[in-house]
DNA sequence: TCGAGAACGTTAACCGGTAAACGATCTGAT
DNA sequence: ATCAGATCGTTTACCGGTTAACGTTCTCGA
């Protein structure tokens, strides 16, 4: 396998297991905090304007909405205007999780980029960011 | 979300996207060629081996091991010391898409690493290998 | 006004992955 | 020689994700 993907591949699996560990510590699992993120920067959003937040298709969001739902975080409310659409709310205790969550993820980033000076961390950014680029170009 | 692990899972996702179609012109969905792989480095290994080569779980390997043998691409056969043991072998139809496969993804990390000049991957190497360290004696 | 088509969220079927429980086989100390 | 314990692969049950099909509701032009 080339180098690059190799150890890109391997570095995913780890970070992976890291955030699912550090989000599984409150009782979520890897893709709910994203959802919950997406309510703390604006509630009462709709599962097709959050799936587009987060990279993911619609019924993902639902699936992950029922889960978190049945576990009082977050309760489906029909729109007032609209009956097509379904707006998750937070419910006190979905509010309650962002800033322990927030924290576990900022402690996360810090233990990565400690080992790197501020030069790499700033390379590794922006090659990350080309990469992407040539990512996204290609899908057209 | 922090700006490194935000950038990463976006990359992420493209790379995965990308990674899966490349391969699923092969009639291969993402994990197979891996197994594939790893037998085309070493036929007739048993599925522990396997997983560890691939870092990925026993049951995992069992399950794809499943599918691949169905679109008849390897064998399941006992080990002939240790009646514990199975041991995957290739079939020619999977023996001949090695060389297809491997192309296709030389050419996914061509295409990638062709935006970066020799020092920029040489430092993104360096990065995620310090990162991916960072997380391995996270373990510990 | 009314009906065809667009815009939604949900469901169903699938895939790759994990952890936990299970069953069969081998090993080694007594 | 035997039996407790280790070592395997598989099964089961779950989770997050995708695509495709479906039913409901809205919109807008004839």
């Amino acid at each position: 396998m080339p180098e690059f993907l190799e150890l890109h591949s391997k570095t995913s699996k780890l970070l992976r297991a890291a955030a699912d560990a550090a989000v599984q510590r409150h009782g979520l699992r890897l893709g709910q905090d994203h959802l919950l993120a997406a309510l703390w920067a604006q509630d009462g959003r709709t599962p097709g304007e959050i799936a587009a937040a987060v990279n993911v298709t619609t019924p993902a969001v639902t699936k992950l909405a029922t889960r978190l739902a049945e576990s009082g975080l977050l309760e489906r409310r029909p729109d007032a205007h609209d009956n097509r659409l379904v707006r998750l709310w937070l419910t006190p205790a979905g509010r309650a999780l962002q800033k322990p969550i927030e924290a576990e993820r900022q402690a996360l980033e810090d233990r990565i980029t400690a080992t790197l000076t501020k030069t790499e961390r700033a390379q590794l950014l922006k090659a990350l960011a080309k990469i992407q680029q040539v990512l996204l170009s290609d899908l057209a």
